[in-house]
DNA sequence: AAAAGAATCTTGTATAGACAAGCAGGCTGA
DNA sequence: TCAGCCTGCTTGTCTATACAAGATTCTTTT
């Protein structure tokens, strides 16, 4: 037995996913359902926050409530080593970088250990926004320790962290990345522009050098409407 | 300037980071939030859902709501190839399979696209939920040709698949694997015992064998609460 | 004709109340 | 003693209403 709310979640979800709702289309607004469905509004709004939640609909105060495109995400390859400014040209799209924070702080206990360091020790905090086509896809929150990169400039966080650590001569040995799917902070939904509730792919790594020091440690929200994360796993002959 | 819920939400999310409310102890009931900070149960409540949505709180009616343990994730190697019960086993725990569904089935289109099959071909459908220590925590749902598998039996998939495709003397050549975060549907919901609205790590994947047929399309649906999903790169020379 | 304002749609937040249903503890009667 | 009932707590669902604030359109005023 369904509730009311379940109910109208399902009519909705069944005109999305057999098209009579069309992508960046109107449904019905919250009154027309609790009408047609003889409901009060609150019991239809339930419904379309669900839907918002699972990232089928996307609201906009004043205007509606809107079907979702998520037919044109880019592909995330797990195991390709490649830049965002590189990924996205070969797309033919234009990606832009804009750097929201770059100072150099005390580091909490938290993240001092996760870097290998001390809290008295110096630490660059970056805040980056990529952008494809002048849309906000991924938040990228990281911490350097000072030592490792003593002369890093605004300039080489414009271009690529990696570009400027090749140039001193260094070389990242080892990343470990985790995988968590999260719904995001009020911080991270405005710097995306996402709905309210709506799930995220974080990735948290560290970059390890060729001596073992820790480079940096780095969080990175991908907008899930943008993205697809895919991983072809080749048998190379010892398992499966 | 936040909410009244936001509010709620963050005087309870730090009452819990802090650890004044331990894993698996009570938070305040509805009511009590409601009267301590002069709002009605409604917005007390709807700042506790936020919370179970995003993994921190779980609800049991008639109860009470309480701090969900996260310390104790087992780990998943997203380059490691193991199966289920041999990863258990190593951490000492019990695994179980549990065979939900094992029927001769016609597929979808959807389906069938994926499996590069017809609508008219057979296909076997299954469905199992994966056990620690009777605690289930991998629902598994998976369409198989049953061409390549014509003599399959419960009793090959009580124990392995793969072990079954090993016998018949196939060997998978290249799965292609997506990582999908979802707030699943009421069936999964129940087959993994989770709060709703819990977000979960889905991954489908495909088996292609060395002829380029595709032996199955699976879709795994890991309880968060017990899972952590890591990947290490080593540089191999040819980026960064 | 252009600007200002009003009306009306939308979603966002919050209230106060009602009833259902699950759980636990205590009380009562056999 | 113990089984069963009752009461009071909890969360789950739903209603009807109110006001705020953003967006649009139509009307009025200048």
């Amino acid at each position: 037995m369904l509730t009311k709310h379940e109910e109208i979640e399902k009519f909705i979800l069944k005109g999305v996913t057999k098209g009579n709702y069309k992508p960046d289309e109107k449904v019905p607004s919250e009154n027309q359902l609790a009408e047609s469905f003889s409901v009060s509004r609150m019991t239809a709004r339930k419904a379309l926050d669900t839907l918002v939640t699972k990232g089928y609909l996307y609201k906009i105060k004043g205007k509606g409530t809107y079907v979702k495109d998520r037919e044109n995400r880019d592909i995330i390859y797990l195991d390709e080593m490649i830049g965002f400014t590189k990924r996205v040209r070969r797309t033919g799209k234009t990606p832009r970088t804009d750097v929201k924070a770059f100072e150099l702080i005390k580091p909490s206990e938290d993240i001092a250990a996760r870097l290998g360091i001390t809290t008295k020790d110096d630490v660059y905090y970056i805040e980056r926004i990529r952008n494809i086509d002048n849309e906000p896809v991924i938040l990228e929150v990281t911490y350097m320790p000072a030592y490792i990169s003593p002369d890093l400039t605004i300039d080489h966080v414009q271009k690529s962290k990696y570009d400027y650590l090749r140039a001193k001569g260094h070389r990242i040995e080892e990343m470990v990345k985790e995988y968590i799917p999260v719904i995001p902070e009020s911080k991270v939904r405005e710097d995306l522009s996402l709905d309210k509730n709506m799930t995220v792919f974080k990735i948290e790594l560290i970059s390890i050098l060729e001596d073992r020091s820790i480079f940096e440690y780095t969080k990175l929200y991908y907008n899930q409407n943008k993205y697809r994360f895919l991983q072809i796993t080749k048998n190379t002959g010892k398992s499966f």
